[in-house]
DNA sequence: GTCTATAGCAGGATAGAC
DNA sequence: GTCTATCCTGCTATAGAC
């Protein structure tokens, strides 16, 4: 709500917040801490945010769900060159897009801590997130796949399908530190292209249960 | 270290402190908070842990490491039966010791919070029940599931494989906030069934892409 | 819009009586 | 082993100068 000028204090605070939130949670970090970070006084979280928890709601509406719109945007674009994409580059594109996206490591890192930290401990965020982001993602995704399937699949298990994929991919993410200590890979480029493949070619296979009895 | 009648104190504490550790965290839970809700002293964590964070490690010593061999047990056991169980088995064995196991519903809440914690921000006790529980638990059923599989399978697809299962187990797990709130379903007996025969279904046919070219 | 100073409180931890 | 009392640090939030 600044007048003309951006406000960059206002902008350093979100970054940080967001970075600090993200590694520890929201508990865990104190606004001290913020401040630091973002190289302002400590009482410009309360001026520009009013308190900690609304600065938290503050960087999912303004850092969390803008950067959804972006990676939409680029998953969708990958997918427009035919009308009807196949089933495997629709796995693919969504593999790519939580492992390999356009996002940075970092802002990766950060999307995906905060998501899973709203699955831990919900707070008004992930409403906001399940409606304004997550529903219509998840209903643009049934619509590209629907036509690749017999109409005797019913939605409810096309859903239960979309969620496996999903839920494959971001469990290869989310549990990152089980699986970097199980298995000794570090999340280079080579062990994310092997993931993307293989999470492509389980899922494609998988996605055929749908079609039989 | 009691000299020879059960630490009463101590359990109610471990007791408490589990269910507040894994509904909202470490940091945001006070000592004050487990001890009243312990009906113990305040002193009593100091006592009987030293400080706080060595009681939330011991959380993870003498409740969480002992129930995996709780589940682990009825889940050979189940498969006991046949010298080389079928893979179907193996995985529904899997699906259903998380969904709907020999726990209460409120030993695996915990159990799985808890876990999804130490993903978010691990801790000393990342280390410990990775090597404790995680590993021989990923070994034992790649044991299992490998004599279903043709030799020119490597171990390295054998393992993406498997997390891949308990991934897509996990997450309808772990993500069951989203999931309630997108499909409107409560986690009851139906649609966990439900959810079993999903699970089943999708990975064996996943399964299948480790057998081709 | 930014800063200093501080109110006001909750936190973890401990000392020492019982 | 349990209790009370207390230390002291760190927290969020605000008041008010600039």
């Amino acid at each position: 709500m600044a007048q003309e000028p951006a406000d960059h204090t206002r902008d350093r605070i979100l970054d940080a917040a967001e970075q600090l939130f993200a590694r520890r949670g929201f508990a865990a970090v104190s606004v001290r801490e913020i401040t630091a970070a973002a190289r302002s006084n400590l009482a410009a979280v309360n001026y520009h945010f009013g308190n900690k928890m609304n600065l938290y709601v503050n960087v999912f509406r303004e850092r969390w769900v803008p950067r959804t719109r972006r990676v939409r945007l680029l998953l969708t674009d990958r997918l427009a060159g035919s009308a009807v994409p196949a089933i495997r580059d629709i796995i693919e594109a969504i593999a790519r897009a939580f492992l390999d996206g356009p996002l940075t490591a970092e802002e990766r890192l950060n999307h995906i801590q905060l998501m899973q930290r709203e699955l831990a401990s919900p707070t008004e965020a992930l409403d906001m997130i399940v409606n304004e982001v997550i529903r219509p993602f998840h209903q643009e995704l049934s619509a590209l796949i629907r036509p690749n399937l017999p109409a005797t699949v019913t939605d409810e298990r096309l859903r239960l399908a979309l969620l496996s994929i999903l839920g494959m991919t971001l469990y290869f993410t989310l549990a990152r530190p089980v699986i970097s200590r199980l298995t000794g890979c570090e999340y280079d480029d080579r062990f994310k292209s092997v993931l993307i493949d293989h999470i492509t070619a389980f899922a494609i296979d998988g996605i055929h249960s749908l079609t039989k009895d």
